[in-house]
DNA sequence: AACGCATATTTCACCAGTGAACGAAGTATG
DNA sequence: CATACTTCGTTCACTGGTGAAATATGCGTT
């Protein structure tokens, strides 16, 4: 595939051409929501990339994260379909993959018969804590050269991004 | 669908307790990569969404925007998939579905006739230019409280962190 | 000029994710 | 207490995207 920064100057002088043609175009923003699309979809992919070995796929690596960071270790289906931003049909089938492999267990829930309670297994826990440390060393070379206030200021403009986007949603018509 | 600072305060507590537990993990950095996800695939399903009334998809969108940049508005398949970062596969797929609906011409290159020639028409000019202006409200909204001084930091740390998935990127084994 | 090798695009079989519809369980209303 | 409405999870049919093989053209060597 084609290094990223290559698409990037390729944005940049096609919004710079666009720029040009288009008036009233907002430059500046499109740029960033391209960059942002960019990279943040490489950084997926690089995730995808290390949990192949592991035969996982993006969100039931992320499902699974979450079930282990719980105390109780466990969560219903509606719950991670919300934290995940997956669809309940999506979360079905990360259910049935993880059950298959003994990480999780699926049982009917005491209070609420509509509901399942998905619970991560010991060997679950033991998987994560294997696959888990040796991401670690690449996470870091990631954000190599980035002093602690950079960091602090991209999650800081990330999270407010993300304020602003929740504000904008409703657009149905 | 779920609010995007919902799954963000999600995830921050999450990786909390995942400090806690499991020591030696990069925990600001994997927020970082978390957030960049998210926010990055949330700004893709918002185009989406602005795209869906037009009946295009990501791809063919982006496929659209390199041509329309173009001086000469034309260019080939491999060169787009190295743009857009699609599969020579999706490539040809979405070359059909925009011949099909007049807005670009395949035909074969002169200096190589392994190569195919794509080439947007009048029309597909003419379809850029009166779907795009409608975007940029929103496009600039999604900026709102953004200083200019914001923007470029925003910017200068995704190009920096873009370099450092390039450098990192060789991990096949 | 004929052979093998490299490159560009397409075709085919498959995978992950989505929307619509369904059945089961709960809740509210007359 | 019966009927309608809601919520939760599953199934099914479809879409977008990917990897491996097929096809076609060009390039370099002998």
């Amino acid at each position: 595939m084609s290094r990223l920064s290559t698409c990037i100057s390729m944005m940049d002088e096609g919004i710079g051409r666009m720029g040009q043609i288009m008036p009233g175009m907002p430059g500046e923003e499109a740029r960033l929501c391209r960059l942002l699309a960019m990279v943040g979809s490489h950084v997926l992919e690089e995730l995808e990339r290390k949990l192949k070995p592991h035969k996982l796929n993006h969100s039931e690596f992320l499902t699974l994260m979450i079930l282990y960071s719980r105390p109780d270790g466990s969560s219903t289906p509606g719950e991670l379909c919300e934290f995940t931003s997956q669809g309940a049909t999506n979360m079905t089938r990360i259910a049935n993959a993880l059950t298959q492999r003994g990480l999780i267990t699926r049982g009917a829930s005491r209070e609420d018969r509509r509901r399942v309670q998905i619970r991560i297994t010991p060997a679950g826990r033991r998987f994560v804590q294997k696959m888990l440390p040796p991401m670690f060393p690449r996470l870091s070379a990631m954000y190599e050269g980035f002093t602690a206030a950079d960091k602090r200021e991209l999650g800081r403009l990330l999270r407010k991004l993300a304020d602003n986007l929740d504000r904008l949603e409703p657009l149905p018509p």
